[in-house]
DNA sequence: AGGGCAAACTTAACGTTGTTAAGATTCTAG
DNA sequence: CTAGAATCTTAACAACGTTAAGTTTGCCCT
């Protein structure tokens, strides 16, 4: 019997998850260039060629980092969706879409920036696959945007205008003050309801 | 008087403008990480210490980069708009932004992803600045998009629009056989009728 | 014309990175 | 209990960004 089944000295229990998550936060903290390998070894107190023992090479990691993200991101838009329906769900997924861009930049930059395996139809990798595409999907064919008519464009469309918009946000290009708004947060309410209702929201 | 103004042996001449074109030409062969100084150096045949004299470091080149970028992304949206009016300038303006995207991914995701200068309204580089914001912006006061009323809001989202749509085809994320077209131009065009008119746009 | 100075460029070196090879330690199946 | 597999370490390699020190060149000033 094992006095410490936890945390070992030779063989670390889990590295694999640890490593993971070593890497999310400092991707967080350091950025997307200022990750490296070695630091995240560093970081979980193994030796630099440790994550080998689990990951073929960097980029591997980064995809299991891609992975434990797309859950994340997709657990965001279905919060943030709730039990509305109707064109406040396709705002709803819209907003935790973008919300989640901003409060994670480097690890959104890696899931849509890096040639990391992503968010498509077809792709079929089984946790890998997110299921924010395929809300949006569904929420789309259930509520069609008004303006709209309801075919494979507007999918498109809607989610070029979610995506388009958290991608500018997240560089800065757009800000909101310069479109008369105070708060990120207004900013992305006004957007997502302009979108889904096409009217005209009144901002101080 | 010199038999060889052009080449020179020691003093390169026009090393500065050398390294920029040199840089731009791997960006798209190697991709951008892909891409290091002492390759650009290389590439222009002067040893790996030479460019840090036209440029402080390895940000400063790719600085250079963007602008450059930025000149031939304005020239590109400006090529497509071409002389038409209403609707058809800013579908125009939108297939020549998504053109530029997916015939200089590397360029584009540096301009857009590594934290570089950008396109803002208050940005105020003289040659840095994108003309393609303003034309953008000025397209969008003279023809509003019919379903939303001309506000702050509807020049974000039609930036996003055609951002957003960029960005995802260019990271595959979306692929327009996935939405009923056979090639990336019949999906170009046919996604900036829909959001310059919102109307259904027939596809075999 | 020539002297000197600054700009442009080279070689050499430092620390960091990703990756591989070879060996040591620990776990586990039989 | 022991063999082999899984896990982890140390050591090394080439490539990278960057800096320091020295060399070559262009050019202005007298």
């Amino acid at each position: 019997m094992k006095e410490r089944p936890i945390k070992q000295q030779y063989h670390h229990g889990n590295l694999r998850e640890a490593l993971i998550l070593e890497a999310i936060r400092l991707l967080e903290t350091e950025g997307l260039t200022g990750l490296s390998l070695r630091k995240v070894a560093r970081g979980v107190g193994v030796s630099q060629a440790a994550p080998y023992s689990h990951f073929k090479d960097k980029h591997a990691l980064l995809s299991a980092v891609c992975t434990a993200g797309y859950d994340r991101f997709a657990e965001r838009m279905r919060i943030e969706a709730g039990a509305s329906t109707g064109p406040a769900y396709i705002a709803g997924l819209g907003r935790g879409y973008i919300h989640f861009a901003l409060d994670n930049p480097a690890l959104f930059q890696l899931m849509f920036d890096g040639d990391m395996p992503g968010i498509t139809p077809e792709f079929t990798g089984d946790r890998a696959f997110s299921e924010g595409y395929m809300m949006l999907d569904r929420g789309l064919t259930e509520f069609p945007i008004p303006y709209f008519k309801d075919d494979e464009l507007s999918r498109a469309l809607a989610w070029g205008v979610v995506h388009g918009i958290a991608h500018l946000l997240l560089g800065g290009r757009i800000k909101p003050e310069n479109h008369g708004y105070q708060s990120i947060d207004d900013f992305v309410w006004a957007y997502m309801d302009k979108f889904v209702g096409g009217v005209e929201v009144p901002h101080q």
